[in-house]
DNA sequence: TAGCCTTACGGCATACGTAAGTATA
DNA sequence: TATACTTACGTATGCCGTAAGGCTA
């Protein structure tokens, strides 16, 4: 797993349509489907309904839309940290 | 920025030498090296200080191990917060 | 048949490995 | 000269886009 499964997970579950979750990724439906099959395959677990009109979350993929949107705070959380700590990228081992 | 960044970040951190962390990783240090770098420049910091005998870890690259361990904590946890919502695949909403 | 997701397939970007390079003790 | 990281370069993996397919209302 790596985050470009998790961002394109985060877009289609907020948009709850692929066409519209691939256009805001800047890339197409087809690559979308497939990652967020890997995705699917990878956590052994469905995440979306979809049906021929309507793509929906299941509980599960309500649950790990939660998570998910954890871990890229985790990430934001990450780069601040470093930004705050080195502000000169040297070693200023605060007092 | 994706996960394989922070893998290699976290072992060549734990490792403190880069030979024996691509080995951790199974592959070669050539590519490790490229990737510390990568995530360096991504992160517009120095992470680790190589002399030719010793590699260390910066200021920065302490405070981004912490970090990094958090992202992959929070990964662990999604992970498993899936597997318990959803041992079925299915919807079973708990009451 | 119109809308929406998936599968098939080929090209391209990029991650890797091998080998050579650089630097210090 | 031995140890350890980096750079150069060719190959291979895999991500993406185009196009065709399948399914339901």
């Amino acid at each position: 797993m790596e985050l470009r499964h998790i961002r394109c997970f985060i877009a289609v579950a907020e948009e709850l349509h692929f066409a519209r979750a691939a256009e805001r990724l800047h890339i197409e439906q087809s690559p979308l489907s497939r990652t967020i099959k890997e995705l699917e395959s990878h956590l052994a677990v469905q995440l979306f309904e979809r049906t021929t009109r309507r793509t929906r979350l299941t509980w599960a993929g309500e649950v790990f839309l939660e998570e998910a949107h954890r871990v890229f705070a985790a990430i934001d959380q990450a780069k601040a940290s470093v930004k705050a700590s080195s502000p000169l990228s040297t070693r200023p081992k605060p007092a």
